[in-house]
DNA sequence: CGTTTGCTTGAATTCTGTCAAAGCAGGTGG
DNA sequence: CCACCTGCTTTGACAGAATTCAAGCAAACG
């Protein structure tokens, strides 16, 4: 069983050593360099992995311009949700920018882990109430705050992503252009 | 039964008798009349509400000004999830908007229903689902659209908004003030 | 009929977006 | 070892749009 995932589930709910073996069974890694695709905009999401090392982002492409809608570290759960439970095709890319050690595992090896794994439907429950109260933090601090506190939050919250995401995905992510934050941090910067 | 009520659980899951007569049993009647609040900042919010009929939002408060979160129509469940979740207390306050109908379940109601309804945490976890695929794409909004934009497309989504809902509201709803709004609709207006 | 509430308008200010250009690495190839 | 590219960040100038503050106006309501 590949100890971080267990790590990562484990947190939510436990389970039974046959259990932990069906999903060690259903989760197959794959190693993935930067700059490669997950996941095309048009294409449907048929897997969500767990990713185990490196680090990925979801972005939309409008008008010729990227837009950063989130980023994936370690340990967490990467994939189009929207996609792979409605099964619609992505309106949104997926791409590596570090080398990435995934765990992939399909929809069809979700369902029957669903099916087999009690518990594990209150994991996806708990998992999804997650990502949810994630998404209307940052629906808020698009209402409440400037670009700028936004990126004082970030910096705050989160300030793995400054380390190591270039400041033009920053940027994009923050809803601004690469302009407006290099403009954002030089007030920061003369204020003090 | 809640007819409406069960409408609702059963585009999700099929229970049997005995199961709707559980939840039936949770969930408890209440009308509340507009301009009264569900939630205050500060409190916990210990029950999850369906919308039997009536008009609700949820927003928040700083700097002595509301911006709106969400609406909450007919048919849904309201409250704030992640206080309700996380059992932290609430940054949001929900009031009504109209006269509401309500069907209250505390969080041990849910609770016990989770754990005696096997297929309700699947239920559970399609509507968390559901809430995240909406709020990500409420983001991608912001990230991706105009104030203008964002206008249009609450006008071709969501109509019932602009109807029920005075134009403040919609305004701090869209992230803008309400000047800008009444501009924004005056521009539209003239290029036609 | 006066007050309240919500919508609109105006003027001044601030900030972001856009376009263009210049600086600044870091890496590659000669 | 140096010159050159290439990708990223910074800077400048300008136009556009939103915010802020203030005031006017209409409809609803007691």
């Amino acid at each position: 069983m590949y100890p971080s995932l267990q790590a990562s589930i484990r947190r939510f709910v436990s389970l039974e050593e046959a259990e932990w073996a069906l999903i060690a069974a259903a989760f197959h890694p794959k190693e993935v360099s930067a700059k490669e695709f997950l996941l095309r905009k048009g294409q449907v999401c048929r897997h969500i992995a767990f990713v185990e090392s490196g680090l990925l982002r979801y972005y939309y492409l409008v008008g010729g311009k990227e837009m950063v809608g989130n980023f994936f570290f370690e340990n967490s759960f990467v994939g189009d949700f929207g996609s792979f439970i409605t099964g619609q095709p992505a309106v949104q890319f997926i791409d590596t920018l570090e080398d990435c050690r995934l765990l992939l595992a399909s929809h069809s090896d979700w369902q029957q882990l669903y099916g087999r794994i009690p518990a594990l439907e209150r994991f996806g429950r708990l998992l999804a109430e997650g990502l949810f109260v994630h998404a209307q933090q940052r629906t808020a601090s698009f209402l409440l705050d400037s670009p700028q506190q936004r990126y004082l939050n970030l910096l705050k919250n989160r300030p793995k992503v400054l380390q190591r995401v270039p400041q033009y995905m920053i940027a994009s992510y923050l809803g601004i252009t690469p302009e407006a934050l290099s403009r954002i941090r030089r007030r920061l910067a003369l204020e003090k």
